[in-house]
DNA sequence: CCAATTTGACCACAT
DNA sequence: TATGTGGTCAAATTG
């Protein structure tokens, strides 16, 4: 067959919130379809996936479950404001748009895994009010982050209280790291906050969070609500956060394990493990020197429900029955999260997702530029790392890695690193992979955009003449963590419009592996590299994280449903925010 | 006295 | 193979 190329990009970046495509990007891309497979991959599977991608609703500190969707964010400030992402009616907050059925179908759609219905109540669109205070000050933005709160929704949390909990920031590594490299001032996100809990990234929060940190972000959620809302302070945010993370709000309850001061880091690194009896999560908690949460890393998933009230003393242990009494949100989140949170299955956020997603199997491209993460991570490098800079309170970026193999999550097919160039046009490296199934003629190309380094460009080449092959031991099809780990690859923004129609995608979450073996034959899309570069219009935004989510998804998009093109339904998904 | 945390030592892995 | 780093163990410490 003719190859096709399809690009997408992932999101490694952090951007900002906004997501925009330029006109000229849009136009660009003339064939709807292509610009769809983009959008499509992104948005819709993005949004469901990023139900997914919850996790664990672990909620750390606060106890405040909520899911985290880790968006990534453009470094860049965004131009467009979030709101052009989409629109949100002044009044109408998004947790409502979430919430309303219609936007997501929970039949499809990444409902809640908590609830089953989105959590609007989660969703924080911090807009553009939170956006300055996260506060970061000058420094940096905050990542907007986005967050759903998986589970119920206290009522006490309200939209507002997201805002307010944006605060916080989840920082990556990796994203730390990149954004050393990278001036923070371009870093000015809005934030939207997801993330609360831990807080939000400040640095760069390329990513949204989604999955198990969404289960601290929950709880930072929680812990907003009820502590920190009225002001925002990072700082008080911080040390509210200290002070939660000691109580193991965010649902589980955890045992500190060891300390470790880690190279490249000022910031000491708590390791913990969930005392659940036999559960194998673990998360790594670093705090700058104020105390603040500078990042989290969650590592494996729940097998077991969370415990059931936020504020449960630390001692308490988990309740395997998972429910509990006071939050029916969590109970109903419970199973959801435990049948999505495999051991295995790690999300990452931010960067780390884009990373997994981009750098396919070897995750080399992240890897390379994140040395440190490696063992947690894995080749998921999902690292934060924050950059000295950070600290102003940020929250902490949480991330969830996933124990499995990532190199075969990424998009379900193997890769291999054949290659690596710089092009003309851009400095970034650009990575040659091709299909190591035998005989597969399928190459892509992993680069990240010379305009935004947070954002990842997949160029796929060719049409896989095989299934997507089996995940290795526990393939990826086969268990849940692996579709976390698909999740996490995927931040997906959380956009209701799309989700509505979507209803393939949307089950995405939760069906990943349906999804996943759709197919990988095709290729599709429509957009090269270049195509994607030579856009310098094209933007993320204001999404906050969604625009890293948004780039996410669409990688994942790529590997997962390369049938986009194919399916024309996706087009008329997207067409709304084309518009 | 108990439980949780701290912290130095050890181990595994990558370079 | 040696070295460095991160992660884990487990005794000691603390509340």
């Amino acid at each position: 067959m003719a190859s096709s190329a399809s690009a997408s990009i992932s999101n490694s970046m952090n951007s900002p919130s906004n997501f925009s495509f330029s006109t000229q990007f849009m136009t660009s891309s003339s064939s709807p379809s292509s610009f769809t497979n983009l959008l499509s991959g992104n948005n819709k599977d993005m949004d469901n996936l990023s139900w997914g991608l919850y996790d664990h609703g672990t909620s750390d500190r606060f106890g405040i479950e909520i899911p985290n969707y880790k968006s990534f964010q453009p470094l860049s400030p965004p131009p467009v404001s979030p709101s052009s992402y989409f629109a949100i009616p002044p009044g109408l907050s998004p947790t409502e748009l979430l919430d309303s059925p219609v936007i997501f179908p929970t039949s499809n759609g990444p409902a809640s895994p908590t609830t089953g219905a989105f959590a609007g109540q989660t969703f924080n669109w911090r807009g553009n009010s939170n956006d300055n205070q996260q506060g970061v000050s000058g420094q940096e933005k905050n990542y907007s982050d986005f967050s759903f709160p998986t589970q119920t929704r206290p009522p006490a949390i309200s939209s507002s209280f997201f805002q307010s909990s944006s605060n916080s920031v989840t920082v990556e590594k990796s994203l730390k790291r990149k954004q050393e490299e990278w001036n923070f001032d371009q870093l000015k996100q809005t934030d939207f906050s997801s993330d609360q809990k831990t807080g939000v990234k400040s640095e760069f929060a390329p990513e949204q969070s989604f999955s198990s940190e969404l289960g601290p972000l929950q709880a930072n959620m929680q812990s907003v609500n009820t502590a920190a809302q009225p002001s925002f302070n990072q700082y008080n945010q911080s040390a509210h956060y200290m002070r939660e993370n000691k109580k193991s709000d965010d649902g589980y309850n955890w045992r500190k394990y060891g300390q470790k001061q880690v190279k490249g880091s000022e910031n000491p690194r708590s390791y913990y493990k969930c005392t659940y009896p036999n559960c194998p999560t673990k998360k790594k908690v670093e705090r700058s020197l104020d105390g603040q949460i500078t990042e989290i890393v969650y590592k494996g998933s729940h097998n077991h429900p969370k415990l059931q009230s936020s504020r449960r003393s630390s001692s308490q242990l988990v309740q395997p029955s998972g429910g509990a009494s006071s939050e029916i949100s969590d109970q109903s989140v419970a199973p959801v999260e435990s049948s999505m949170m495999q051991e295995d299955s790690s999300i990452s956020l931010g960067e780390d997702e884009f990373d997994q997603s981009s750098s396919m199997n070897s995750g080399e491209e992240d890897n390379a530029n994140e040395p440190d993460a490696k063992r947690w991570q894995g080749q998921n490098e999902n690292e934060s790392i924050l950059g000295a800079g950070s600290r102003t309170v940020r929250e902490p970026r949480i991330v969830v890695q996933t124990t499995s193999d990532i190199d075969i999550l990424d998009d379900g097919y193997r890769w291999r690193k054949y290659g690596q160039k710089v092009v003309k046009g851009n400095p970034n490296p650009r990575s040659y992979y091709k299909c190591t199934s035998v005989g597969c003629p399928v190459r892509k190309h992993v680069g990240r955009a010379s305009q935004d380094l947070r954002a990842v460009i997949t160029t796929y080449e060719g049409k896989h003449n095989h299934d997507v092959p089996a995940a290795r031991g526990s393939g990826y099809m086969n268990k849940a963590p692996s579709i976390t780990n698909i999740t996490a690859n995927a931040p997906i923004p959380i956009r209701p419009s799309v989700m509505a129609n979507h209803s393939n995608q949307t089950s995405y979450p939760n069906s990943l592996h349906g999804t996943r073996s759709l197919p990988a034959s095709g290729i599709q899309a429509p957009f090269t590299l270049e195509m994607l570069q030579s856009q310098g219009s094209f933007e993320y935004s204001s999404f906050g994280k969604q625009n890293g989510t948004y780039m996410n998804q669409t990688q994942y998009s790529e590997g997962v449903f390369p049938r986009a093109k194919e399916e024309p339904k996706n087009d008329s998904f997207f067409d709304p925010f084309l518009n």
